[in-house]
DNA sequence: CGTTATTTGTGCGTATGTATT
DNA sequence: AAATACATACGCACAAATAAC
């Protein structure tokens, strides 16, 4: 049976100060409370609150300063987040919702067909704007093959025109059919603002954009998800840390 | 002033194990030594150990398992977390060529400085295009602090106007310097293309281009160089894998 | 099947050093 | 010089997962 550990204390303080600066609290560049301070305030020791600044100096959301203190990493008001992981791709319900702009349906598309590798030319398709803070900062369309569409959508999240939830794709295919995503290839280009993206995402066409393709494939090799997504740079940057691996 | 702050005996260890693992020392995912056989061994307590192994961790080295002990990551990079590497990046000098646009000199530039994190405002900057078969495809401003531009001043390669090599700048950092780059942090966005950045790439003003952003930091953990690069979306783009780590 | 030994995970306490203000 | 704040290091106790018996 999968009884559920409870979250350790240093996990839920990291997560309580993520939040808090996602959310803009502590913005740009604030200094965050002492160690102290913090051990006092969640009734934890110090060490417990130096375990959980740990994580954060390795995720980049802060920065430390010996004598001076602990800072949120500045963020010029833009949405930032490190994807270099797929759980980092999942985390993104923690701090945005997904507003629906064409439900999850059932549709004729022989390019997205051969994409997915499908046999036939059916496939489930949805177009959807992510929210952070009520502010669009990015429209994606997601194309699924037709046993995963089917089963997703049945769900109102995805089937409801302007639903707003606090989901991701993978997170309710993971969830709801018997796939469990494992990989993502990601392509990063920049592109000019089409028309009927810019007026989406409120911005104006001709603007740059970053565009985002995405393809997800599940445990068993499967492609299970297509995924193509325009950021407004000023409302968000891409991050990435890299390092150098075991030869 | 700088003075060389001793090691510290977590990194120390930590250092000796990521040299035993990418030697090939526990080949094959084998398990290493336990926490109160290294604490014994080197004369340091269990939390030193797990400090180091913490560490190790995060870097994808090492794989623990509650029970069972700890595991050098398989070669093949299976259960790593980050799949962009340095590698990656240092690979850019195998088929590409550096162009110097302006030459790698002395500078007095604030605002650099103080993302460096020096205590003068003294840096050194080279700005250059990289071609791929005789095509621009990149125009990339660096910021170096002056003990590393000094050095890599001397070089020709990066010192002569309109110097053609096929050479990267962190490769140099390797080779000339005693820093080694052993971690980078990346941030993309788009932009709309300045006169001067459109006039280098043979492109328009105002065409979409992506940014990058990134800054390198060696094995010490300081801040080596800061790196702007502008490119061209018809002739690049940025592909990244991400993967699920291990549940 | 439970018991036990091994091994890592969590949490706390203390002491000391170093950088900054 | 003193106070503040983060960094390192050691110690201990107990929990949880695993494997072998």
């Amino acid at each position: 049976m999968t009884s559920v550990r409870t979250e350790a204390a240093y996990a839920m303080l990291a997560r309580t100060l993520r939040g808090a600066i996602l959310q803009g609290r502590y913005a740009d560049g604030a200094r965050l409370p002492t160690e102290a301070e913090l051990a006092t305030e969640y009734r934890v020791s110090r060490q417990t609150v130096r375990r959980a600044f740990h994580d954060l100096v390795s995720e980049g959301m802060v920065r430390r300063v010996p004598g001076r203190g602990t800072f949120a990493a500045p963020r010029g008001g833009q949405y930032l987040r490190q994807f270099g992981s797929v759980e980092d791709l999942m985390g993104l319900s923690l701090d945005t919702k997904l507003e629906v702009i064409t439900p999850l349906r059932r549709q004729v598309d022989i390019d997205a067909a051969s994409r997915l590798r499908l046999d036939s030319d059916v496939v489930y398709r949805i177009v959807f704007r992510r929210l952070h803070n009520d502010v669009a900062f990015c429209l994606t369309t997601v194309y699924l093959p037709p046993d995963i569409g089917m089963v997703l959508a049945e769900l109102p999240a995805l089937s409801t025109p302007g639903a707003l939830s606090e989901v991701t794709v993978i997170g309710m295919i993971d969830t709801h059919t018997g796939s469990s995503v494992a990989e993502a290839e990601q392509s990063i280009t920049a592109v000019a603002a089409s028309d009927p993206v810019a007026l989406s995402l409120d911005g104006r066409p001709g603007d740059p954009l970053l565009r985002v393709d995405r393809s997800y494939v599940d445990t068993a090799g499967r492609l299970v998800e297509l995924a193509t997504s325009y950021f407004l740079p000023e409302h968000y940057s891409y991050r990435v840390k890299l390092r150098r691996g075991p030869a």
